[in-house]
DNA sequence: TTTGATGCAAAATATTTGCAGGATA
DNA sequence: TATCCTGCAAATATTTTGCATCAAA
């Protein structure tokens, strides 16, 4: 039987655990410092950091590497897609079901030991699309 | 008519190019910057950062923004997918093709104006995965 | 000539880590 | 009580930028 997790349940590593499942922003590691210090105003940002690494190694979240300069972070790990607006950075959930087949046609002629898959959703949200829409209508 | 690209062909530019072309490991900026070294020993990692971040706004390069803790360049710009190695970080092109309709589920749910997607396959690369099974059967 | 590009170095960003003291199981 | 964890600060890693000079068109 493999080794069970080695984490202990600190109080720092609750909040974050806790507040990362609060949201649906996907946030970074420092959007989520902010929202951490909120309840626990002597954290440290090493410690959000290093926390998010053992908590997604450990499957209780997942680390993002999408666009963007900095890494985010999901609460639900469920096997789910993404949209990313080019314009303001805004990470969310694509509402469509995942395609479990879609690793047919590569395992057919990869010699990879394919695992996974990640697929993303890359445009305009809502609001970004508006202004550019008014931008281009006065240019 | 939108105004053509303003770009100058440097020889820094057109070497940074060239080896971009020439290889098809994804390279990143300081690896690059090493590949062009050997042709332009002057040449500055900061011009190397800027030119690719100039290429890629131009089309002529890509930027991915994959897994990993660098930015990584493609010089096929066609549409095409990649797999990544969780082990050592390579990243190959996936030789499948591309899936057109996979946007048109997400088009009819979402409020995104959809510009393109990003699909990339995630697992061990053929040595990694050797290894593994040979630690495996050891331990 | 005009104006974008370069090299250099410093700055900005993002993340990781050493260490001494503290908390969890 | 044995470890694992924390806060703090310093160290890394990656990328960007200001500026004087250079070179492409």
């Amino acid at each position: 039987m493999p080794p069970r997790s080695r984490l202990r349940m600190t109080r720092q590593r609750q909040v974050i655990l806790e507040e990362l499942r609060k949201t649906r922003s996907h946030p970074s590691a420092d959007e989520l410092y902010e929202m951490v210090r909120q309840r626990l105003p002597h954290i440290s940002l090493g410690t959000v950091y290093r926390n998010l690494d053992l908590l997604a190694r450990d499957g209780l979240i997942r680390k993002l590497e999408l666009g963007g300069t900095q890494k985010r972070f999901d609460g639900d790990t469920s096997g789910h897609y993404h949209k990313r607006c080019l314009k303001c950075g805004r990470i969310e959930d694509a509402q469509v079901e995942t395609i479990a087949a879609i690793e047919d046609a590569v395992k057919e002629v990869t010699d990879y030991e394919i695992i996974e898959h990640r697929l993303e959703f890359i445009g305009l949200c809502p609001q970004c699309a508006g202004k550019r829409r008014k931008l281009d209508r006065h240019q």
